[in-house]
Formats: structure tokens, C-alpha cells, sequence
DNA sequence: ATTTGCTCAGCTC
DNA sequence: GAGCTGAGCAAAT
């Protein structure tokens, strides 16, 4: 049995950097699907407390959804991110905080 | 800057 | 099995 996207999305996540972030598209990138797939693996995640859903952003440098139980709750993914020693430019993450994870593991090289 | 279209894996019927 | 939903992205306007 194949392991679902789902779960190899939370591994991912967890191999990114303290006080760093990465994007959808990054992600969809490794597990070969598209960026929405991967914001909706996080949101019907069953344990948000295992998973830093927190450290991934968009492409732009927003912060993305982050619904908690149907509720949004941007303002309390800001504040972990702050905590992450993550440089937030008003209610985005500063390019340089943004690791591309398909860069790391795919490598950038190619 | 705002709007529209596309993608596609999980959830519901 | 078929259809709907949606934590985004990219292009067009």
C-alpha cells in the first residue's frame, strides 16, 4: 500500500528548517501534484498539532489560508511565524525566510 | 490591482 | 462510480 500524498506532505513539512518557510507549489512540486491539492491535504490533516502547516506560504510571500476547524486563523499563523525567527514583511514572509523545498530535495541543479 | 481559468486529490452523494 | 470542493498558481485585463 502506497503511502498517501498526504502523508508524505506532513514528512515534508517537517523537514523544513526552523525559521524557515516554503510554498504549495514547492511541495506539489515533490509529490507530483498541483499546489491546491496541497493546501487541502493541510487543512483535512487530522492532527494539526504533528503538523507545521504554519511554515508553508504561497508563492507570492503570503501566508495563505490556515482555516482551523473551518475557522481562519491567519493572524495565529503570523504569530508562529514571528516566533519561528521568521522576518514577516506586514502579512507576508520575507523571500529570504522561503526555502524551495523541490530545490533541496529534487535539486536545484538540473 | 482585480478577475478568470485551470488543476486534481480527497470528500460526499 | 460520478460530482463537488477548495489553505493556489498563472495568465489576462
Amino acid at each position: 500500500m502506497k503511502e498517501s500524498k498526504k502523508e508524505i506532505l506532513f514528512i515534508l513539512l517537517h523537514l523544513i528548517p526552523l525559521g524557515k518557510v516554503t510554498t504549495y507549489k514547492a511541495l506539489a512540486r515533490i509529490l507530483k501534484t498541483s499546489p491546491r491539492v496541497v493546501g487541502r491535504m493541510l487543512k483535512l490533516n487530522n492532527k494539526p498539532v504533528i503538523i507545521p502547516c504554519h511554515r508553508v506560504v504561497r508563492t507570492s510571500g503570503d501566508i495563505g489560508g490556515y482555516t482551523l476547524s473551518g475557522k481562519e486563523n491567519r493572524e495565529f499563523k503570523l504569530k508562529l511565524l514571528k516566533l519561528e525567527d521568521v522576518e514577516l514583511s506586514g502579512d507576508k514572509v520575507g523571500s529570504e525566510n522561503i526555502i524551495y523545498l523541490d530545490e533541496v530535495l529534487l535539486g536545484s541543479s538540473r
